[in-house]
DNA sequence: GTCAACGTTTTTGTATACAAAATTAAAAAA
DNA sequence: TTTTTTAATTTTGTATACAAAAACGTTGAC
């Protein structure tokens, strides 16, 4: 049955965030064939807007498309992983940088809260709840940046690390001391130590991956 | 008529980049509105591609939606050219860096070239003409860097064009001695010159603009 | 002449239709 | 059995169809 009712201001976008989510929540597989029909069934709309989403999620790196095959949720390579790594590496410190300089003092507060109100990460479901705690960290530090582009950017190159990341190759604990300094030298508002803790945050979980490949 | 032949391998990427040329030429100027079927008619195409290609244009920047108003070409205000410039000044010296480390012989070669063979810049086109190098030099050592997602940013980003398109009196001259120094660190293949060097040009470049703004 | 109300036309948003390509399944050959 | 061929099915790519919203024009009131 054809509904010709408005619902949303803008579907492709509406589209476009929940598959972003279902492939940060794992439920969309890095190397997984998005048919077209079964997501757009699953998400209620056709495949018209479901295109555009798509083509929005193939210049952010979560999709890709293979022309004739469909789209597939984005599967780094160990290259492509390092070469994400490069571009964050220089891209969170900035960030991390402008967070000190520019955050509110009300963002600093909630990000104080987000370090001591960090679940606990072990038992079966851990890492997952992990990922989404990095996750949150990392983005709302960017958008203390005052940078909209850089936060926007940033959230997708994340989110397809995360996703691509194995859970075997992350320390839960090790990244824990990491946030706090970092959160430390933002709420400090001491911009260059915020970028360099951010740096050696990052350059440590590069590391990790590069260890990992062998 | 209804032509079922496949006449490219990717519809929506051909109307993408050749909306995003209308763009950059100033064929389509900012404010203006997209109507689709017109734009469609002049592509030769249906609006099935053509939304998806706007949609990738708005996550460059280059068009706005406007729900229930159809898409606009969008004008990059001072603030958002300033935050790109945020991102450029970290990500172009990295290339940079790189492009010393990894660039090959033969690119460098090609990169002499590019400096060498640069064209007279006074006249009347003389500032299409400089900005038609001055993308061509900057895209070049993007290339050389061997990092293709750092290469697609900022490509995509159009960071390169739209910076520029706001100087109506650039200085060739000064652009060209810092082109210079940095093609010289990177054939020397000294990365951390390279990387200084295009640190120090972006640089120049954001406050023109800054200073433009006031 | 300005403005409001109403009807007409255009344009958008999204579902659907359908040819061609890709995939899968089935049948035939080695 | 394994491989190859061929037919059936699914899926993609893109055009088209059509309801709802927006834009435009016209008439009539003030």
């Amino acid at each position: 049955m054809k509904s010709y009712k408005i619902e949303t201001a803008d579907l492709v976008e509406k589209v476009y965030s929940e598959i972003k989510e279902m492939i940060l929540k794992r439920e969309l597989v890095p190397g997984q064939k998005l048919v077209q029909e079964e997501i757009a069934g699953r998400l209620g709309v056709s495949r018209t807007p479901l295109l555009a989403a798509f083509s929005k999620l193939e210049k952010e790196y979560l999709v890709e498309s293979i022309p004739r095959r469909g789209f597939y949720v984005n599967e780094l390579s160990m290259e492509d992983k390092l070469y994400l790594f490069d571009i964050r590496l220089r891209l969170e410190p900035l960030g991390a940088m402008r967070a000190a300089e520019l955050g509110s003092p009300s963002e600093k507060k909630d990000l104080e809260k987000i370090i001591s109100k960090a679940p606990d990460f072990n038992g079966p479901d851990g890492k997952i709840k992990f990922f989404d705690h990095d996750f949150k960290f990392h983005s709302s530090i960017m958008i203390m940046s005052r940078n909209p582009m850089l936060t926007k950017m940033i959230a997708s190159y994340n989110i397809i690390s995360l996703s691509n990341q194995h859970e075997d190759d992350i320390d839960c604990s090790v990244s824990l001391v990491h946030h706090k300094e970092i959160a430390e030298a933002i709420i400090k508002g001491n911009a260059e130590q915020a970028e360099k803790a951010m740096e050696d945050h990052i350059r440590k979980g590069m590391n990790r991956i590069r260890e990992h490949s062998r």
